[in-house]
RNA sequence: GUGCCCAUAGUGUAGCGGCAACACUAGAGUUUGUGGAACUCUCAUCACGGGUUCGAAUCCCGUUGGGCACCCCA
């Protein structure tokens, strides 16, 4: 038979675009910002919900706004068989809310405080701190009540854990948009202000001049930026509950010390929000490690008895950039101070049984069985810093016995297989 | 969606129309049961597809992916 296969290399298949994988070389890393964020959610009594990864359509063009980025064109949509469509979730705050309904989780007591984590996708073009598969760690509290206390317990939560990420000159950009009462009138006189401008307003603006005017404030555009100088102020237009709940969290912010600043023109994507709105930046960044807000009725939206509530996000790909960028160094390395050698097949079947006997002695023991010969094995002891190696060959099979070898001064001494853990113990001590 | 830049070993780079090179990493070894040094060897049909050319990693077009910015956002 002639070999008439050619060898043809095929097409190298790429991640699809904006998602990555989390490397080994990463997890550790990785390991520690979710870890700092389990922390965090348990001190602060958080606890945890997973929620589907696809959720109906509807959930998002309801909550989020039909005119909302995130909902006009961010939709990673998957068609099922039967012909539906589903979302990959963009957030995780709506999919509590949908659990929060379904589930009757208010039987939980107030306040229902709820912490997760996992991946989210946005339909977007990827580029610094943007991906189309992201991971978020996020905080909710929802109750009968809208306390403002519950809006500080958000802030304090993402940023402490920022905090304990070693995250330093982390700053709170804060703004209030109002509530239902309040917020026709402050965007009648946005409309008022900016209906005579039109003509100088970006192509963006005078769309959202239409659909929806409070994001005028976001225009970063030099001559908008420039118009919204002398715009009315969303902080004077507040009515007289939106106003104290402000300045109730205001003293929050003052008795805990976070770093704030007002920002007047911070008003969120989402359509969600009310009232409280926040954003957290590292200095040297300008994309938020964190952002959130109050919604107080969100969970009226759905469907469901008014509830409201407030929540924060934190973007672990953002984090993880600025701990990198910074070169802060959370994980120690973790490094077994056994290192298990075999010498031919027979001691390589007896070293896998040593391995499991230290296992059940709750002892670390690394190794490298896959190499034969006994310097390679000793070069990897070598390479991962073992203090000890455990040597098994021929002989010591024969002899029932198992060489302790120091790595630091090469001596060694050869002890019966039955006595190996008792004497490795005493060594480790 | 739009605009600009980019794509050569696992990583970082060189090669600029004529034999794909260097460093690091990884693997094997330097006479057979002892590591850290040194040395030797191995690892790429130059992202993919097409075109121009006697000849393409190199020039052109397309696709995919990456980076940055806008929009928006964690």
């Amino acid at each position: 038979m002639s070999k008439l296969v050619k060898k043809i290399k095929p097409n190298v298949i790429a991640s699809p675009k904006g998602m990555h994988d989390i490397l080994p070389a990463d997890q550790p890393l990785w390991e520690k910002v979710r870890k700092a964020a389990r922390d965090v959610a348990a001190y602060y009594n958080f606890s945890r919900i997973d929620t589907p990864i696809l959720e109906k359509a509807e959930l998002f063009t309801r909550t989020l706004g039909e005119v909302s980025d995130v909902v006009e064109k961010q939709m990673f949509e998957v068609k099922t068989k039967g012909g539906d469509s589903l979302i990959l979730r963009p957030e995780g705050t709506a999919p509590i809310a949908r659990s929060y309904i379904e589930n009757g989780l208010s039987h939980l007591g107030q306040p229902v405080k709820l912490y997760y984590e996992g991946p989210m996708f946005r339909y977007e073009q990827p580029q610094a701190g943007r991906f189309r598969q992201f991971h978020q760690a996020g905080f909710e509290i929802i109750s009968n009540e809208n306390d403002t206390v519950y809006d500080i317990q958000i802030m304090l939560s993402c940023y402490r854990l920022l905090e304990d990420l070693k995250l330093k000159e982390v700053g709170i950009q804060i703004n209030s948009t109002g509530c239902q009462r309040c917020r026709p009138g402050f965007r009648k006189k946005l409309l008022d202000y900016y209906r005579p401008k039109e003509k100088s307003l970006c192509g963006d603006c005078s769309r959202r001049l239409k659909v929806n005017p409070m994001r005028l404030l976001d225009c970063k555009v030099p001559s908008c930026v420039e118009l919204k100088k002398d715009s009315p102020n969303i902080l004077d237009g507040l009515c007289f509950d939106c106003k104290r709940h402000f300045k109730r969290l205001l003293e929050f912010l003052e008795e805990t010390k976070l770093p704030y600043s007002l920002n007047q023109y911070l008003v969120r994507g989402l359509d969600y929000y009310s009232k409280t709105v926040f954003e957290m930046f590292a200095g040297g960044f300008d994309y938020a490690l964190a952002a959130g807000g109050r919604y107080d009725y969100l969970i009226d939206s759905l469907g469901g008895r008014q509830s409201p509530g407030v929540g924060g996000a934190i973007g672990l790909e953002r984090v993880i950039e600025v701990i990198k960028a910074k070169e802060i160094n959370l994980v120690g390395k973790i490094k077994p101070k056994l290192f298990m050698i075999h010498m031919g097949d027979l001691a390589q079947i007896k070293a896998i049984g040593m391995i499991e006997e230290l296992r059940r002695a709750n002892i670390d023991v690394r190794e490298s069985l896959g190499k034969e010969s006994l310097k390679a094995q000793l070069k990897m002891a070598d390479k991962f810093k073992s203090e000890w190696a455990l040597i098994l060959g021929q002989q010591e099979v024969f002899e029932q016995s198992i060489i302790i070898r120091d790595m630091k001064s090469g001596a060694q001494e050869t002890v019966p297989l039955k006595k190996a853990v008792d004497v490795i113990k005493r060594k480790l001590r």
